[in-house]
This record gives structure tokens, C-alpha cells and sequence, in this order.
DNA sequence: TGTGTTGTCGTAAACGTTTACGGGAAAACG
DNA sequence: CGTTTTCCCGTAAACGTTTACGACAACACA
């Protein structure tokens, strides 16, 4: 079937240690006996079985990303998540490391397949996405002592593990102070339901900045739903119900903005004329929404390739000079201005 | 570090072999002794080590997906293939089989990751998305006897292997015949650039409903862009320039017809009163688009549990009783009426 | 010439499993 | 009681690597 190293060691007349070494750039041995091992994989077509190197080396190179859906949507956050995801994967091949992703439901099924994954030994380290306010994924990790890092911050206290988010709580911010310096007073926000922590932080920026503005937080104009479109289409209408209605409405997401946006047509009400709209998480959809939406914009695909250096950096075996670690970094959330506020 | 059989075995006063035949279940171990170690191995908290088996096994129990962006888009076709994706991984793990993603610039970078997977043998199988017209990796694949399975169909003739695709042809020729009841006879069709099959099958479909319905095809109205919404927004002012504007415009998906739309509002023409839309790849921003537009919705979380189901059956390793195997599947595309057209 | 050093390579163990084989005791059978 | 069968289990090889160790030759040095 396909060759091993016995194969290329006989066809030398060398020993199998040797062909090795040569492979791996080792030192001791001779640049010509390298020479001739190379020549002889390539022409032999051979590559290292990765399960015989795993075992030997005691690690798989591969990392699991966990993915969890949200109830009531099958959609796994997605259009979020590629290019994360794109860039992760990016960098991990950059060292030679495979990505698995895992999903499944959050709660017990999720964790019983983060435990397989962790227990059998399939992955060096994991990385969690989506991750909830308190997750017990994260307890679980650091408890065994096996290596992750998060997209996205939760509450656990003092545990030590790369993670890498975006500042909802100024996205949050800034919104309020655009909306308040256009003359809007009603502000409305939408979040997502559950215990998604960037739906806590967003609220928090706008809670913070209501009252730097001397604005009284309205309870009837915040409203949680599912974090997609069908969750803003039937959440925004609740927040038309105040006697006093809301001139502009914070959505945490693109997908929330749109059926938000469809319910308000619904109602006569114009998103960008009768109604000001701004959108936290911004994706290319905003752009050619007409109105176009203005929202804050993630670069997605560098957070990826940056959580991936974190978590390598945080490796044993892939860490370079022992210098300090990046524990948790906050990226920014860049307005883009357009046409619907 | 990690429980190993070893340690099992000692811990109860019995050789390795019996405590992997134990929990492999096979028949030559007493009832009394297998209850036993099951016990003992859920109280040291032992699963074994995925390498070891792995290696002796000559299986990974693992399968890649290969995915390839386009040039011009770095979404790797977003809102498509998370459900899809979704299904295919959830019927894996039911076959205790893990997914590894890889993906990857098409051309020779993706070519040259694949070959990699399949020569280090990573994966038992692979899976195809995004197939192209002519597509390189069906060849290389065959040629070495690797498993794999496509979605999507290729021209690469003869070849016999597990793909599951759907009925673009339908789709094009059934809003051919849609929008011809409704009166319209100048219909456009907007669809992917590059040698994307499925670009090919749904002109095809259209191409073949307007001569049956007598009605002359114009290359006018025919027109080509990236699969996102940048694409549909550069192209469709294209399709507009005909001295005999079109009534009609048929998009390949719901990115291309949001940035369609918006080039359309930007030249005053409103969907669904000047312009009747219909989408061929409907997502759930299809529905809360305003005008929501009329699509073909795919069950892509079925198709991706049914390739990775057909998958299976072609592997020596996994396929049940020697039945007939299915080879190819086309499914249909479901019309949802909505407000476009 | 004797001793120490360097460069190169072979040997063999080890990683954690699964499984073919054989052995011994108990049960079945005459 | 002797023979055959059945049931369980232990032994050891094998999967494909990497790597610690030692061997050997060549060379340098005194």
C-alpha cells in the first residue's frame, strides 16, 4: 500500500533511524546520506504516517474547535464564523496543525463531545467558541489541564487561557453617543437571548452610556431574542409597544437587524427614515442592505490567525523562546457610517 | 498522565488483551470479568488513546472536508455550508468519526493539502464541496483509490463515486416557467463566474425553458459574477443596459440578489413591483428581505447527513450487509412563493 | 603509538492499541 | 475414566514512527 520508512530505508540500504533523522533535520548526519533520503521520499512518494508519529510523539497535531448552535437556530452563527474560522485554520496549517471541528448542542451533548475529544486524545488543544457567560466548558479544560483558548471572554474567575474578543462594551458605547449626538433620546437595543457574554457586554456599553448622557434606562426598550433573522423579526415589534416609541434601534447582529428591519416595513415604518438603525456586528449583508446598514465592522479572518498564535504560543511544544504570553487580548470594533442612522 | 490499558490491567489483575477485548465487545470474555472492567474503566476514567488504534488499526476515524474560497471572496460561500456542514458532522459523530476541515486557495495550494492529508493518511475519506466543472482533485483522488465523496457533480466522466448534488437544472428551467406564467418574456439570469458546475446547470435549465416556451435566449441577459453580494451588485447594471430591458431576473443565490437588489434600488427600480426577483439557493435572509424573495430552498442539513451516509456505505470499513450502493443523487429545489416575483 | 574527540550510523526500545494464536481448565460426551 | 469440545484468558507480535544509546571509524593531539 502506501510506503513507510522501512520501505525507504531498504531501498537505500540504510537503517530506518537514519532515514528519520535525515527527515527531520537532525544533525548527526551525513549532508549527503540527507541528500539521498530526501531524493528517495520524493521519488518514493513517501510521507510520515501521522497516527505512528502521533503515538510516538505523544501528540496529534490537530486542534478541535468546538461550535455550538443557539435553540431555536440551526445556524450555528454562521455567517460570523467562516471567516473566523478561515483564518484559524490558516495559520494552524501554517504549522503543520490539522483542524476538527466539533459540533453539537450546547449543554451535555456538547460537553460529552468536548470530553471524548479531550479524553481520547484526538487534539494538542481546543478551541471554544460562542462561549456563554459561565461555561462549563471552560471548567472542564482547565481542570484537566488540557490547553484551549475562547473566542470571546466568560466569567470563570481566575483561570489563566488565551482568549481573544471583540470591545462589545464601546461598540455599545459608540452607538449611543452617534445616536445622541443625531438627536435621538429613545434609544432601543436588541441582544440575543441565552447567556452569550458579547450580549451582556453590548448592554453594558449602552446602559453606561444612556446614563453618561442623563438618559433614564428604559427596561421596555430592551429586548432579547434568538441571533437571527426570525429572532429580530419577532422581538422588535415588543420594543414598538411603548407608549413612548423608540427613533432608533441598536441590533446586536446582521441577522437580528434584518428580520428587525422586516418587521418594521411590516409596520409602514421606514429603517433609515422613520427609524434609525445601527447594527453591533457588521458583515458584508449590511453593505448592500438597502438601506445600507451602518455598523461596527470585526476583521474576523486576523482575529482567527491571532487567537491561533495565542493558543500555539501558549503550547509546550510549539512555544518559542521562553518570552511573556499574550493572555487575553480586546480588539476593536471600527464604525463604518452608512445610510440607515 | 492519561489512564492507559496497561494501567486498567493492573488495576484489576488481568493482561491487556482481555481488557481490550472487554470493551470491544467480543464474544470471548466472560460476562462476570467484562462488567468488571467496564466498571474499572469508567472509575480510572480510561478511553483509549485514538493514536494507538489508530496506527494498529489502519484507520484514523476521521474524514476531511475540503473547502476552497473564490477569488474576488473570502466567504467561502457562507450561508450555505454551515447547515450543510452541520448535518455531515452530526452524522459522522453518530459513526464515532471525527471532521477535519481543511481548507484553502483552489488551484495548486488546495491540491498540494489534499495530497498531504491523503499521503500522511490523516482522514479515511474526504469530502468534495465545491465542485468545479473539471476538478482536479476528483482526478487525483480516483487515481490513487482514495475514498471520497462529492457535493455537487463534476464533469470527470466515468468515475464512480458517492455524490449528492442538487437539481440546479430544475430550479432554472421551473423560474423560467414561473416568471413566463406571469407574463414576463425578458428574463435575466445572474450566476457565478469560474467553472462552478452548478453555474452551468442552472443556465442550462433556463436556457432550455425559454426555447420551449419559444422565447429567443439573449447573451444580453445573461450575466457572470462572483458568488457574493459584491458580485451581484457589480453585475447586474450589466444586465440592465439592453436597449429591451429585462422584467425578470433570475440570481444563482441570496448574496448575489442582495447586492443585486441594491444595485437595482440604486437605479430607482424596486424589486418586486419593477422587477420581479427570484432566487434559485434560498437561505432564511431570503424571507426577511424586504421584498422577501421567492427562492428554491435546499435541505442542506439532510443532504450533508445524506452524503456523509453514502459516504459511509462506500468505505470497506464501515458499509453494512454487501447491499447495492448508492452512487449519485440529485435532489430537488423547493419553491417557496414569496413577494419578489 | 596511545588517548581523546568528532562525525556518522545502526540497534532497539518505546508510544498504546488490537488480534492471531495457543494453552489450560472446565464442561460435555462416549 | 478418557476424549473431545467449549470457554476464557494470557502471550506476543504488529502497526509506523522517533530517539536514547552505543559502536565504530576517522581524525587530532600529545
Amino acid at each position: 500500500m502506501a510506503s513507510s520508512i522501512h520501505d525507504l530505508a531498504r531501498h537505500l540500504n540504510i537503517s530506518i533511524g537514519t532515514v528519520s533523522r535525515a527527515l527531520n533535520g537532525r544533525a548527526d548526519v551525513n549532508a549527503e546520506t540527507r541528500q539521498r533520503v530526501l531524493d528517495a521520499a520524493r521519488k518514493l512518494n513517501y510521507s510520515p504516517n501521522q497516527s505512528g508519529r502521533s503515538l510516538r510523539q505523544g501528540a496529534t497535531r490537530s486542534i478541535a474547535f468546538m461550535l455550538q448552535p443557539h435553540p431555536g437556530d440551526q445556524q450555528y452563527g454562521e455567517p460570523f464564523f467562516i471567516p473566523f474560522l478561515s483564518g484559524l485554520q490558516e495559520r494552524l496549517a501554517e504549522s503543520d496543525l490539522d483542524l476538527i471541528v466539533v459540533m453539537g448542542a450546547p449543554g451535555d451533548y456538547q460537553q460529552e463531545r468536548l470530553r471524548r475529544v479531550v479524553e481520547t486524545r484526538r487534539a494538542d488543544a481546543v478551541v471554544l467558541a460562542w462561549t456563554r457567560r459561565d461555561d462549563e466548558r471552560i471548567d472542564y479544560l482547565t481542570e484537566r489541564g488540557f490547553p484551549f483558548a475562547t473566542l470571546g471572554r466568560s466569567r470563570s474567575g481566575g483561570k489563566a487561557y488565551p482568549s481573544l474578543d471583540l470591545d462589545f462594551e464601546k461598540a455599545g458605547s459608540d452607538a449611543v453617543d452617534r445616536l445622541v449626538a443625531r438627536g435621538h433620546r429613545r434609544i432601543a437595543a436588541i441582544r440575543p437571548s441565552l447567556n452569550l457574554n458579547f450580549g451582556y457586554l453590548f448592554l453594558d456599553g449602552y446602559r453606561k452610556a444612556l446614563r453618561r448622557h442623563g438618559i433614564e434606562v428604559d427596561p421596555g426598550l430592551i429586548a432579547d431574542g434568538f441571533i437571527n433573522e426570525a429572532g429580530g423579526y419577532q422581538v422588535t415589534p415588543r420594543v414598538m409597544l411603548s407608549k413612548d416609541r423608540p427613533t432608533a434601534i441598536i441590533f446586536n447582529n446582521d441577522a437580528m437587524a434584518l428580520g428587525g428591519c422586516k418587521a418594521l416595513a411590516e409596520m409602514g415604518i421606514r429603517p433609515g427614515h422613520d427609524m434609525a438603525v445601527i447594527v453591533i456586528v457588521d458583515t458584508p449583508l449590511c453593505r448592500y442592505f438597502s438601506p445600507a446598514l451602518t455598523g461596527f465592522r470585526p476583521a474576523l479572518g486576523p482575529m482567527g490567525r491571532r487567537l491561533a498564535e495565542m493558543l500555539l504560543a501558549s503550547l509546550p511544544a510549539h512555544a518559542g523562546p521562553e518570552g511573556p504570553r499574550t493572555i487575553r487580548e480586546v480588539w476593536p470594533l471600527e464604525l463604518v457610517a452608512r445610510e440607515s442612522d
